[in-house]
DNA sequence: TTCTGTGCAAATCTTTTGCATGGCA
DNA sequence: TGCCATGCAAAAGATTTGCACAGAA
């Protein structure tokens, strides 16, 4: 379990009980998008501003602390770890990260030095296999 | 240069002026997203509606003669092509075709067979370096 | 105490939908 | 001619902004 108030004290944001919501509830879930951020969080601070949401993702995407995975439905945001891949289910939009084979990462980073580098893998998940 | 009305007579769609001057426009500048494409059709196309491209985008997509790039920003569309990677600046947010290397390709291919790969490397491109 | 963050409401932007008309096959 | 596609306008959704107040440092 990683510790946000380091997170956020190392960072030129201030450490706000919303901005540890927002932070909790990405990490529980993994991966979530906007809308299912609000909602979780609203349960246990009812007095949780959409705004304030929105505001705190791009502060906390500048800050490094949240990294977005695009998709083409709702973009995603999760907790920024060491590089890797994402399998995406078509289907339901599920998200799995996937470890980054280190002769891919060394491959492209020969080429394209110090870049971001994102990999997305589509297909079925097993739960929507199994329907 | 491709021939659109094949692509669009092997599809279930029907030929229209309208779709075809999206695909020409599309294929023109590579990369588009809605706004873009909508703005430069409706020069040559005064008549064309909003809601005409993101029909047309939608069901030129599902017919597969259209590919969407996800990113951070406004997500854009290709004229689907053969598997290859994207380089993406991170700070005017043009996109640019590389060739998807081989061995990665086929690397990816074995774990995760039939699955739709997209590579996206975000850097700074020439043009806003010299800036 | 200072200055950033929050919450609200309104504004703005993006995308979708319904329906009458037009036009491709 | 039959149906799919278009264009318009309205609706619905998503995101941003301004401002007064609250709260972290």
């Amino acid at each position: 379990m990683k510790n946000f108030y380091q997170y956020l004290e190392k960072s030129p944001l201030k450490t706000t009980p919303q901005r540890l919501a927002i932070l909790k509830e990405i990490n529980k879930k993994g991966h979530a998008n906007v809308d299912e951020i609000y909602k979780s969080v609203k349960k246990n601070f009812p007095s949780i501003s959409l705004a304030t949401i929105y505001k705190n993702i791009i502060a906390l995407k500048e800050a490094n602390i949240l990294s977005e995975v695009c998709t083409p439905n709702k973009n995603k945001f999760e907790i920024t770890k060491k590089p890797h891949a994402h399998f995406i289910c078509e289907n339901c939009g599920f998200i799995e990260d996937i470890p980054l084979d280190e002769a891919i990462d060394s491959k492209i980073e020969a080429k394209y030095p110090n870049s971001k580098k994102e990999l997305y893998i589509y297909g079925v998940c097993e739960k929507c296999k199994g329907k």
